[in-house]
This record gives C-alpha cells, sequence and structure tokens, in this order.
DNA sequence: CAACCTGATAGGCAAGGCCTATCGGGATGG
DNA sequence: CCATCCCGATAGGCCTTGCCTATCAGGTTG
C-alpha cells in the first residue's frame, strides 16, 4: 500500500489513459498496468473498468476517490509545510533569559536577531537558572541564556560575552570617595537578590555575607534592590548591562577592584537538533554584546 | 516516502519510546529507527531528539504531525470503504429497464430481488432500447433490461425468461369470438407504439404492417395503446405480463396461434467488473418470472 | 562492576517497484 | 482485405528498499 500508487489511480481518473497517465507520473505505462492491478487487488475493489476505447472509474473508485485526493493533498501539505520547516534557522526559538539580564540584553539583541536571522521567531521566557534548566530538559524552552557553568554532558554552552560587575553605591555612600571599590569592602552593608537568582551567589561570594539587611531582604528583582540601593539602604554589586538604568535611579557605579564579573552562556540540549540555530543565535547576541559591557561599565 | 512511515512517526509520537512503537507496529526496533531516519532525511526535517531517556518530538514534528494524522485517517478511510465495496453485490446497481417491461415486471422483482441481496441498491431506470444501450455504454447504467438481441462482443446477455404475447382486442371486436387468434388476422386494425419501442417493431413482424390508424397513431406507452384498443379503435399484441392491467380495462385477451413472443435479457458491458451482480440479478428475475410470463398468458 | 535498557548500526535476505520488450486484440486506413 | 497503429496486459530481469537478527554504544541501576 504505498502512497505513489494512490497518485496513480488519481492519474489515472484523470486522464482515462494509462498511457498518458504514466506519463505524467513519469513511469512507463507498464508501472501503472502492474500497480494499480495490485492496487485493486489490496483493496478489493475494481476501480478501473479497461476497455479498448476509454478507462472508466468504477463507481467503487467514484466513492473512494474523494478519500484518496484527500489523503494525497494531506501529504502534499506535509511535504510543503516539511520544506518550509527544513531551515533550522527559521521557526519559533524559545529563548530563556535569567531575570538580571532580560530587561537589560533583550533591547539591545532583539533589532540584530531579527535583522541577522529574519525567518526566526524568538520567543524569550524569563525565569531564574534552575527553572530554566527544567524547562530546557523539558523540551519547552529551545536554549537559555545563563550566566553561570553549566556541567554534564546533558547541556551543551557557548559562552558569549563577559559581563563585568560594578559596585552600585547610595550617592551619599562613604565608599563613592573612591574611584575604584575593593569587594570586600561591600560586605558591610551589601544588598542581594531572593534566592534562585544566580546574582546573589555570585555577589556573596565576591563580597561576603551582608551584615546589615542582607539576612532579612527578599529582593525578587533587581529593579527593586536597585530602588533600595537608591534610598540608601546598602550597597550592591550590578551587571555592567544595567549601569544604565542603575545611573538613572542616582545610583553611584564604581569599577571593582578585582573586575569580578560573570560571564553569560547561551545553553542548550546536547540533543537539541536545531544546534545551528542556536549557534547563530549565541553569534548574533556575543557580535552586538562583545565589549559593550565592558564599555557600559567604563562609561562609569 | 511510504505510509507505513506516517504510522511509525505516529507511533512514536504516541509511545515517545521506540521499543513500544516499534512493537505497536508490529516491527522490530531497529526497522524504526532507520525508517525514521530516512523519513526524517526525507523530509529535511529532525522529527525526535533522542535522548537516554525520553524521546520527543521536535516543535517541527508537532507542526506536522496534525497533517500526518490526517493523511493516515484518509488511507484508513480508504481502506474501511474499500472494505465495505469490496462485495460485488453490494452496492447501486444501475439497471435499465424498457418502458413495456417496467411497469408490469418491476412490481413483481423489487421484493424478491431485495430479499436475495440485500445490501444491492436497486435503481431502476426507464427508456427505449437505443437508449438503454447508449447509457450503457456511457458507463451511466450497470446493466439493462431488454426484449431484444445485442450482437457483438460490447455487451454480454443472459436471458431471463419468455414472455408470450396475446392478442389484445375490444369487447365487440369480431375475433373475440375465436378461442386462439391468428396473429395476421390482426394486420387489419393492430396499433403499435411510437418509434423506437421494440414492441412496435416485434408486433409488426408478427401481424404485418396496420391497414387502419397504424400510420398516424403514435401511442408513446403501452398505456396509451390499451386505452385505445378498449375504446374500440384497433387491435394489438401485448406482453404477457401486462395481461392482468389490460384485462382490469376491459380489453379482450386471445392466445396467439403462432405463440409470437419476446424473450426478456439481462444486457451489461462485457468489461463490467460487477459481472456477479450482474448474474445474480438476472438469477432472481428468472427465477421469479420464468413460468410466471405463461402462467399469466394462460389464465386468460 | 555487572547487568540492563535504549536507540543506532551492520549485514543479509526477500519482496517489490520499475524498466524494456513483447503480446493480443480491436480500430484504422490505403 | 491486409498492414498498421493504438492501447492495455504480460514476461523477465535489475536494483532498490523494507525488514530481519545480531551487535554496538552509552547511560542507568542494583
Amino acid at each position: 500500500m504505498n502512497l505513489k500508487d494512490f497518485r496513480y489511480l488519481l492519474a489515472v481518473a484523470e486522464y482515462g489513459h494509462f498511457g498518458r497517465a504514466a506519463q505524467a507520473c513519469g513511469v512507463s505505462q507498464p508501472t501503472l498496468s502492474v500497480q494499480l492491478r495490485k492496487l485493486e487487488e489490496q483493496l478489493g475493489v475494481a476501480l478501473f473498468e479497461r476497455d479498448r476505447k476509454a478507462v472508466v472509474p468504477t463507481s467503487a473508485c467514484e466513492r473512494l476517490i474523494g478519500h484518496v485526493r484527500a489523503a494525497v493533498a494531506e501529504v502534499d501539505a506535509i511535504l510543503a509545510a516539511a520544506r518550509d520547516l527544513c531551515d533550522p534557522l527559521a521557526g519559533r526559538f524559545r529563548l530563556g533569559i535569567i531575570p538580571t539580564l532580560a530587561p537589560y540584553l533583550l533591547p539591545l539583541v532583539f533589532a540584530p536577531l531579527h535583522e541577522a536571522l529574519p525567518t526566526l521567531l524568538l520567543e524569550p521566557w524569563e525565569d531564574q537558572t534552575l527553572t530554566l534548566l527544567d524547562r530546557l530538559r523539558a523540551h519547552e524552552l529551545d536554549a537559555a541564556l545563563l550566566a553561570t557553568e553549566v556541567d554534564g554532558s546533558e547541556f551543551t554552552s557557548q559562552p558569549l560575552f563577559d559581563e563585568p560587575f560594578l559596585a552600585a553605591l547610595p550617592p551619599e555612600h562613604p565608599l563613592t570617595a573612591r574611584e575604584v571599590v575593593a569587594e570586600a569592602d561591600l560586605a558591610q552593608d551589601v544588598l542581594v537578590l531572593a534566592d534562585g537568582h544566580c546574582l546573589r551567589e555570585q555577589t556573596l561570594a565576591a563580597c561576603g555575607q551582608s551584615g546589615a539587611l542582607g539576612g532579612t531582604l527578599r529582593a525578587a528583582s533587581l529593579s527593586t534592590l536597585l530602588s533600595m540601593v537608591a534610598a540608601g539602604y546598602g550597597t550592591t554589586l550590578i551587571p555592567g548591562l544595567a549601569a544604565g538604568t542603575a545611573q538613572d535611579m542616582g545610583i553611584v557605579l564604581r569599577p571593582l577592584h578585582e573586575c569580578t564579573g560573570r560571564t553569560v552562556r547561551l545553553v542548550w540540549r546536547s540533543s537539541f537538533p536545531r544546534r545551528a540555530a542556536a549557534e547563530a543565535v549565541g553569534q548574533v547576541i556575543g557580535d552586538r554584546l562583545r565589549g559593550f559591557a565592558k564599555a557600559a561599565a567604563h562609561r562609569v
């Protein structure tokens, strides 16, 4: 029971002539004769009444031919859809992004991505690292932008750019007097994000445990944290791309003595079949951001 | 591009497991692996992401799978329809019948045909011999009941029963005095049907050209002819099965001296693929009518 | 570390799709 | 009336391909 046989059937029904139908199908006339006879045997139904003058579909054939046409049309639809889908750089691309990166990075890369990969339909999804990894595992995301290393063979990752951290200080803070701030000097009054944000762990690792509000404040977003800093409740580390936003809030920024920072990576399942799409996305983001993060930091 | 491949695809999508899908399809697991990989190459699209833990459809696959389901469903519909159609004794059977036979024969055979061939959907079509043959040629009829021989190899025919003619006389006609009427005696005032009715030619052949109204009367139906006879305008020959109707109109019937009659045949295209259905129909009609026509004539 | 599970791969067999060449039988035409 | 043509069926052979069993590779589990 081959699909071609159905095409043969339609051709013979259309032309009423084995020879011409065979020509239209690109096969020889005996092929059509044999295949159609086989089809008739398999279906247990005579499909055509052969006559010296003409080949006429039987009434049974006419009852079937609608379904045959529909089946062939569906298969053609499959082929057409596959042709559209066969470009790995086209179609949906569900990209997870961590919250401390999304609002600052997305506006920068959306246009370049659309320009470089016009057929790629980017669908950003903002969540914390572990959630993003779970969604990657569940095939609910195609790739994710993270700021942590991912080990194991389950995922493949591509470093895109290094993003330096900056010390974020209230305008009246004593450390604003310095050109460069040492990470350890922030430990006294550093504020951190809630559990689950990789920036929280990175900040604590660089500065040490906060003495003041660190234990009680559970800022769910960098935006909240910046407001707290701007209001003078403490200091924090911010990623370079957030520099502009922080300054707009009146926060004073300073480079860090040990140049602490993070590496933004694109991560996807090792078995992800559209590796080409992932790498292309990574390429565009990397090209746009390499240097930009550092420049943003230096503009302080 | 084989249909089975689509079934394999659906099975793997359903089970998320090559081994179980293979079992469901009744093939080995390597078969599925190979065939699906081929399908992926042919479509140019990765359909599944293989992982040690799970086999997950790609987003491309999810876009295609609706069409795949539809295509497979259509093919299944073809198979199901073919199973229903594969009985040659089932389905429409378009049966042509000449007008001098139809109103008398049909009421007798309709019930027996339905009883003997309950799945056969009889569609009677009343027309004159030549028109019926044209419609047979055009595949617009499956078979026809005629009262003439059909020569050539184009058609195959099966004699069903012999139908004697009877002399039909007005009540006051001189010939009513005889027990048996000679065909030639009717010649003087015999009335015949219009051109195209085989009964016209058969009557003229038996009795000779009509002297009286024969030239001007163009009765389109046996019913008209009988009314004319009943009204005393002339005589005619009627087929045996019309005896009851004629007597109800007050017409006097007499057997013919030379037992002139006609043979009713079932005729179909020699290439007609449902020969079995035609022969079965002929069998039922023959069984019902053999003897009946003669009995009707003798009851006069 | 051994056993097991799962999908991929290799090799071989048999079915079957397709080809060319030819047949058979009816229509056509000089 | 015979030669020719047309058209579908048939025969024989080639080669693809679908399927099998056996095995591999890599990961998980007891």
